[in-house]
DNA sequence: GTAATTTGACCCAG
DNA sequence: CTGGGTCAAATTAC
């Protein structure tokens, strides 16, 4: 196993989680004593923060070690918590090229694929979990061969800001409890203050996601499903993919990493799955602030002090 | 009243 | 001609 990134990146998130370790025990230390709620939710505040921030750099590590492209797998099998990219309905025929460039006058044009995922219901039934954007619903239709409908959204900022971020979502036909969820563009629109790390970084989980699939081995072969030898996906597909990636704002923010190649940050999938996992766990828990200590740290990273002795520490994966 | 959703029609690529 | 994506009026929700 060797899924192999690049090492400055391994060490800034190295950094990054243990100052949310560091945070995490003084929430601890705060919800076994009377405290503020307010003081416990600036310090959720800030693990999240700090979470997303390490989302963004693992990202990039895993980018740029994988030659600039995020890899939304077409044939990673399906993890508990996390979307899995899978062989979708979505990606059929029509699919391999779902960015026509046209001049249709009802047809975007400025669209490009940012990322093909696969997600659960968020609670109940009626739709995916929430992406941290806010999405209106402009149509619906029935697919072909599909069981159910795919809905068409867009940015609700299209109008007031001219984001064109578009998303096609569709309930899967061997799981009602699973969506497909193919984005369309960046999205442009500078949402309010309380979600601006979101904002900057609109598709955290989804990129995990991604990240995580990018990782899963072969368990045949032991070898990385890495996308030279995957299956091999469509040369478009590719292409469009990397064209996203390399354009998005995940990619030129300030705390990328300055195009740097492979390194000798070796993950084990398993473990790494495990970060990722907790990871966007952090970033999606519902009510956060509403949690113990013992719950928050289980919930997030399964945590249990008298075997780990801490919350994170030295990642495992870094070998 | 405003915003979001629904839904039939329209348009275009293949 | 067909299927997918979008429009926009009507409807619904808040």
């Amino acid at each position: 196993m060797e899924g192999v990134v690049d090492g400055s990146g391994a060490q800034l998130v190295v950094a990054e989680l243990v100052r949310v370790q560091g945070l995490l025990r003084q929430l601890e230390a705060h919800l076994s004593a009377p405290c503020s709620v307010e003081l416990c939710r600036g310090l959720v505040a800030q693990i999240v923060a700090l979470t997303d921030r390490s989302i963004g750099i693992a990202t990039r590590s895993f980018s740029s070690a994988s030659g600039g492209g995020a890899h939304f797998a077409d044939t990673a099998p399906p993890m508990p918590a996390l979307t899995s990219c899978t062989p979708s309905p979505l990606s059929d025929g029509s699919d391999h090229q779902p960015f026509r460039t046209t001049n249709a006058k009802k047809r975007k044009t400025t669209a490009r694929w940012t990322s093909q995922v696969r997600v659960s219901a968020a609670g109940g039934a009626e739709g995916p979990a929430d992406d941290g954007h806010s999405w209106r619903k402009y149509g619906q239709k029935d697919i072909l061969g599909a069981k159910h409908p795919r809905g068409y959204y867009r940015c609700t900022h299209r109008n007031t800001q001219g984001c064109t971020a578009t998303k096609q979502v569709q309930r899967t036909d061997d799981d009602a409890s699973l969506f497909d969820v193919v984005y369309h563009g960046e999205h442009t629109c500078r949402p309010g203050a309380a979600s601006a790390a979101a904002a900057k970084r609109p598709h955290a989980q989804t990129l995990l996601q991604s990240l995580s699939a990018s990782l899963t081995v072969n368990t045949d072969t032991n070898t990385p499903l890495t996308p030279e030898n995957r299956a091999p996906a469509p040369p478009l597909q590719q292409q469009q993919q990397q064209q996203s990636v390399s354009a998005s704002p995940v990619a030129s923010d300030s705390y990328g990493l300055g195009g740097a190649g492979y390194g000798d940050w070796r993950c084990c999938d398993g473990d790494l799955q495990e970060v990722v996992s907790a990871l966007a766990t952090v970033t999606s828990a519902p009510d956060h602030a509403a949690m113990d200590a013992a719950d928050f740290m289980s919930y997030c990273f399964d945590f249990d002090p008298a075997v780990y002795g801490g919350i994170v520490g030295t990642p495992s994966f870094f070998l």
